[in-house]
This record gives structure tokens, sequence and C-alpha cells, in this order.
DNA sequence: AGAACCACCTGGCAGC
DNA sequence: TGCTGCCAGGTGGTTC
């Protein structure tokens, strides 16, 4: 699926493409996303100039000057530059018609995703409540301390909880928990300073290494130039139920927390 | 206010 | 080989 640093690959692989190209319409094919496409996107974008890509935690924003579009990707969607004569696939439901020829097409087979038209894209209801970008520079173990005061709840859905922390998701959640060495069930007030900045250190180290591999989590995942990622291949703990651990040999663990897989290494991750 | 749970959707895969 | 049924997972919403 999608998580930020893919969300972030491709906003930047498509800014130098895209941007300040003239949009001649929008087709849509099946409007029935996350929230239905709205019925008049083709009118609502049709002759915007395409001024700015911005994003906030996995939500694309696509300035349009007057207007702009808010797209996310849900579990399983992504966005190619493909020529307009290019006959859609199955699950290709929207294409955004550039004036150079090509479009920009919006594929999504579990349709978790979404496409909106908003006057002010940065103040959409979706967006008011989100929490901290793990990227900013303001994001620091100080940070973690403060907002897990006085909660009880473990500290992997403490950090997937976008309302204080976006944009990471399950995989990255225990990729980043593993490499700061914190069982994933501490109850997330119970974490000392010191943890509270391996584990910021470690939510940024985890993203900017996907991001500098290309950004992918998912097998289906393609970017902007329809390639996979591979950051797949290098998770230490995501997935590897029972194999060992790569740091101490010990066979890693899976349990569920909040109806998702966790895995974690028993050795290497403390409880305190 | 915080925590737990549900709904949405479909490709992929295990089991028969 | 073909069918059935379960799982994965981001996020907003509901319930406790």
């Amino acid at each position: 699926m999608p998580e930020l640093p893919e969300v972030e690959t491709i906003r930047l692989g498509l800014i130098p493409r895209i941007l300040n190209q003239r949009l001649l319409g929008a087709h849509v094919r099946e409007s029935r996303l996350r929230w239905p496409v709205p019925q008049d996107l083709n009118e609502k974008v049709q002759q915007h100039t395409l001024q700015g890509l911005a994003r906030r935690g996995k939500y694309l924003l696509f300035d349009l000057g007057d207007g702009g579009l808010i797209i996310h990707l849900g579990m399983s969607g992504s966005l190619q530059l493909t020529p307009c004569e290019h006959p859609p696939g199955k699950h290709e439901h929207l294409d955004l018609l550039l004036e150079n020829g090509q479009c920009l097409r919006f594929c999504d087979p579990r349709r978790f995703g979404a496409v909106l038209w908003c006057l002010e894209p940065q103040h959409h209801p979706l967006l008011a409540h989100l929490g901290i970008e793990p990227l900013a520079p303001e994001f620091d173990g100080q940070v973690i301390y403060r907002l897990s005061r006085g909660r009880s709840v473990p500290i992997k859905i403490f950090i997937m909880n976008a309302r204080l922390i976006v944009g990471i998701g399950n995989i990255y959640a225990n990729e980043s928990l593993f490499l700061a060495g914190i069982d994933p069930r501490l109850p997330a007030g119970k974490l000392s300073r010191k943890q509270s900045h391996a584990l910021a250190h470690a939510i940024q180290e985890t993203l900017h290494r996907a991001i500098a591999a290309g950004g992918s989590s998912l097998r289906d995942f393609v970017n902007e130039h329809g390639q996979p990622g591979y950051f797949q291949q290098s998770y230490a703990v995501y997935g590897r139920a029972g194999k060992p651990c790569r740091v101490c040999g010990q066979p890693l663990c899976h349990i569920t927390q909040g109806a998702r897989s966790s895995f974690y290494c028993s050795g290497c991750q403390k409880r305190r």
C-alpha cells in the first residue's frame, strides 16, 4: 500500500512532469471511490493550470490556482503519466487530461482511494485534524514524549494515529519500532525520554531510507513511470514471522494489534 | 477525551 | 483445476 514514502516519491516524480501544464479536462470512468468523485469534475478542472503539488500526510494536493484536487491513493492506488490514447485498464478509474497529450491516470483496484475537488484544499475538513509531519524539522523525541503522556494505547497504535502523527502505516510502524528497539505493545505513556528520541530518529530514518530507495511497500505499487519500487526487499521484521531476526537470530514474533499484524523481535525490542 | 471497533473493497492465496 | 472463503490494510465514523 502506498505509505508516506511512496506518496512523496510520486509527488517528487510528478512535479517536473506536470507543473505548469494546463488541464483540458477530466475523464471519469468509475466515480465510486471511497467518496464519490464529483460529477462535474471535468468542468471543475477544465482550463486550470497545475501550479503546485503538495503533500499532507498521504494526501496529494494539486494546486490549480482557483481551487484544487485532493487525491488519496488508499491501499492500492497509483498514478501514472500515460498517452491519452492508451486504452485504460479495468481499475484505471479516471484520467486528468494534460495539454501535452498525456494524461495523469488514477488506478485503484480496491477503490479505497479518493479524488476530490475543493476550493481551498489546504483547509479541507479531511486535513483539518491531521497531526505532525514526521519528516518536518520540528518532529523529534520531545514531540513524541509530550504527545504520548497519559496514553495507555500500545506505542504501535499510537504512532499510527494520524491525528497525532501522519503518514506512518503498518509496515513502517513495525520497521521503525524494530529500529528503535521498542516493543510494539509498550503503552505509549510509558515511553521514556530516551526511547522517545530513539523512536523519532528511527521513524525519520526508516522513511528517508524508503524515499531514497524509490519508496515502495506493496507488490503492485508502481511509481509515475510504471516501475515497481524495491524497498520491500529490505524489511527487517514486516512479514517475517518465525524467520530469524537479522540482528540476534531469534525467531520473529507475530501478534495482532488493533486488527493489524505486528511483527517484532522479543530479543531486540524491549518493553521498558 | 480516549479507546475499541466497524465499514469500505478486491486481489491473492490457502485449503479443500 | 476450480471453487470457497479468508486476509490485508488506511482512514473516517460510531460506540462505549
